[in-house]
Parts: structure tokens; sequence; C-alpha cells
DNA sequence: GCTAGCATGTAAACGGTTACATGATTAG
DNA sequence: CTAATCATGTAACCGTTTACATGCTAGC
């Protein structure tokens, strides 16, 4: 998560550290520092993979700024992560939606819906979040104020979000059909 | 979190380690399976802190069932945790939906409006998620697709959010007022 | 004189995921 | 016969948090 960050930010251009830190912690929907602990070893992990370069130029502090540049093989890490999403950021809303930030970098709209649908696909999967002897509970039979809120705010964003998704895809549909992008080798929506 | 789930589960009534995944797995939003090398390690934790007790039980299944029980002290650092919770459970939303959960247990509605007003008063500051050189750019402004969606969504979201969060403090605040529980001293809403 | 911002990093501890290991019963 | 469900656990790995460590500049 933090790696696709990374990646994602590195690929509109080069940044900092310092400078990444600040972008991370505004999508994490801000407040949320992004521990040097965790931003630096990430860098160095992406360094040794490949995947970025780093150029020490004497910065506008007294520090020397390491600036971050990602390499072909970052790129092609970034798309690939993007096209072939991880279980959680599929499953979880906040990393779906940091992924979110970034789809839009793959060049192929068919990609862009197939991430989409798969989001999709899982959220149509019904989810209850309390049970009484098997039985799934519903928002209106809770007795308690706090897990009816908890149900009724969840189901609320669900429907929102698969609202979005589904109009987002049949745009995408619709601009791939409507032009010169063909369809897709064995694209039969599985 | 997976602490506060185990301890949320067991104040209802003494469950088995298998049992527990289940509800937990539930509570999460479904489909995340909670790893036994996650549960099993957090359940000896709390028993090592004295937290819970541990009965074994010939069950069901061929396997002897460990059925665990929430100690005094167990149950008092449920209350606490639920009275004063972490960073994460105000921060996150998952985390917090996960604390409503349990919220009910506490028996004082002016805690139970106090947790609340910390994650209102967090969802207040002005988050956005992306920044054109320091200015933050609105949902409007955004020419990606998904970056549109993506704040679009997550504004949707917080509004519901706040706006429930504003009517049930009002709620607990009016059931305080109007009955026997007197204003805590020094309860200035700072 | 102090705090906030710029700027970089390391080390220990903690907690979670993944994979491994076992084994009986029941339904398809 | 095979998969799913019940039922328990361990070990290696990995990434994150927290705390530590340093130091300059600008504004209050």
């Amino acid at each position: 998560m933090l790696t696709l960050c990374i990646l994602g930010f590195l690929y509109e251009e080069p940044l900092h550290a310092y400078d990444l830190r600040q972008r991370i912690s505004g999508l994490s929907g801000h407040i949320r520092p992004v521990s040097d602990g965790a931003l630096y070893p990430a860098l160095n992990r992406l360094q040794a993979a490949g995947h970025l370069t780093k150029h020490t130029e004497p910065g506008a502090g007294p520090t020397p700024r390491n600036v971050f540049r990602l390499t072909d093989s970052g790129r092609a890490e970034l798309l690939r992560r993007l096209r072939e999403p991880a279980e959680v950021e599929v499953t979880d809303r906040n990393s779906f939606l940091i992924l979110l930030a970034f789809l839009g970098f793959l060049p192929d709209p068919a990609d862009q819906a197939r991430v989409l649908r798969r989001r999709l696909e899982f959220m149509e999967q019904p989810a209850s979040y309390f049970y009484d002897r098997g039985r799934p509970l519903r928002a209106a039979d809770m007795t308690d104020r706090f897990r009816r809120g908890m149900l009724t705010l969840a189901a609320a964003t669900s429907r929102a979000d698969k609202a979005w998704l589904r109009q987002t895809i049949a745009e995408l549909e619709a601009a791939a059909s409507g032009q010169d992008t063909p369809p897709a080798p064995g694209d039969t929506t599985r």
C-alpha cells in the first residue's frame, strides 16, 4: 500500500522523500503522517529491487535532498500492480480508494474497467455484520443504537460506491466500444 | 483491533477460538478470514495478560474446544479501550466502525458521546486528498475520472458519517439531560 | 529562547500474513 | 473420493509503528 503510493506519486514526477511523505499523508485521508520508519525502508527496498534511483541534490534546507526517480522497471511495476491489484486492494475500501488515485495511469480503459468490476463483484456479495444463530441481522432488527448506526453507515457507503462503480464501468465500456480500441481477444466478461 | 474484537465478543458470552474467528470475520466486512496465525497468538497474549481464561472442553468435533471467558480484568480492559480509543480507532473508518459495534457496552451515555465527539472532531478537520502547489484540489477541479470519483465517494461517506454522529450525539445528550445522569464535573466540551 | 518546518535516517518491538502441520466427520 | 466444516496450533517472514538520533533555518 505504501509501495503503491510511492510508485504512484513518482510516476507523475521525481520527488524527494519529504515531499513524498506529504503527498502520501494527504492521500491517506490526511493526518496519517506516514512514519519515516516505514517510508525510508520502503524506498530502500524499491531501490534495491531496481524500481527507482536516488540522486542526492543540495536541497533548499541544510540537509541534502534525495530525489527519487522511477526506472522503466518501476513504471512497469506500477502498471502491473494497477492492472492486477492485490486482494486487499479489492477488499478494503481505503486501499481501493488509494488504488483509484492512480488507476488513471493505466492506458487501456478495458484494464481500468476490469479493476472496477473486480471491486464491484466483491461488493455485490451480500455482507452482513452480525448473526443470530446463522441468520444475518439487518440494521432495522438491531436493538443497539451503535450497531444499527454501523450497519446503516456501511450500507449507505456500499450503495454509493456500487452506484459509482456501475456508472463508471458503463462509461468506460461505452468509450471503448465507441472508439478505435478493439475489444481485447478473449474479453468475454469473465 | 483484533484484540478489541476478541474482548468485545467475549464480553457478550464465552466462546471458543473457532467461533470467535467466525464472528470477527463477519464483522470485518466479511470474507476477511482472520488468520489463525493472528488469532491464536492474540488469545495467548490476552491470557498471559490475565484478561481471559481458557477452559478445555470436549467439543462437538474430534478436537477438544478451548472456551475463552473474560476475567474481571478483561472486562475492565474492554471498557477502558472503549472509553479511551486509540488514535487509529478515531482516524480510520474501519477501526471506528468496529469500535461502534461494542460501544453500546459502555454504561454511561456521556462516555459514548465523548467517543463520538472525538471522531466528529477528527472528521471536521478539512481533509483534501490532492494538492496543487499547496492549494487543495476539489473534486470538481479534478480532470482524472478516478480521482474525481475517489474524492466524491470519500466526501459522500464523510457527509453521511458526520450527520449520523451529530444526530446520535444530540440524542445521547438529550437522554442524559432528561434523565438522572448528572453532567460529569469538568465536562466543558473540550 | 522556542517551536515549527525542512530533511534524513536507524533499531527494536509488535502484530499480521502465509505456509505448514494434524486430524476427524459429514455431505456431495 | 473429495471437498468442506470443525478445531487447534506453530514458525518464518514482512511491513509498520514507535522511539531514538541529528541539525539547520525562519518566525514568534
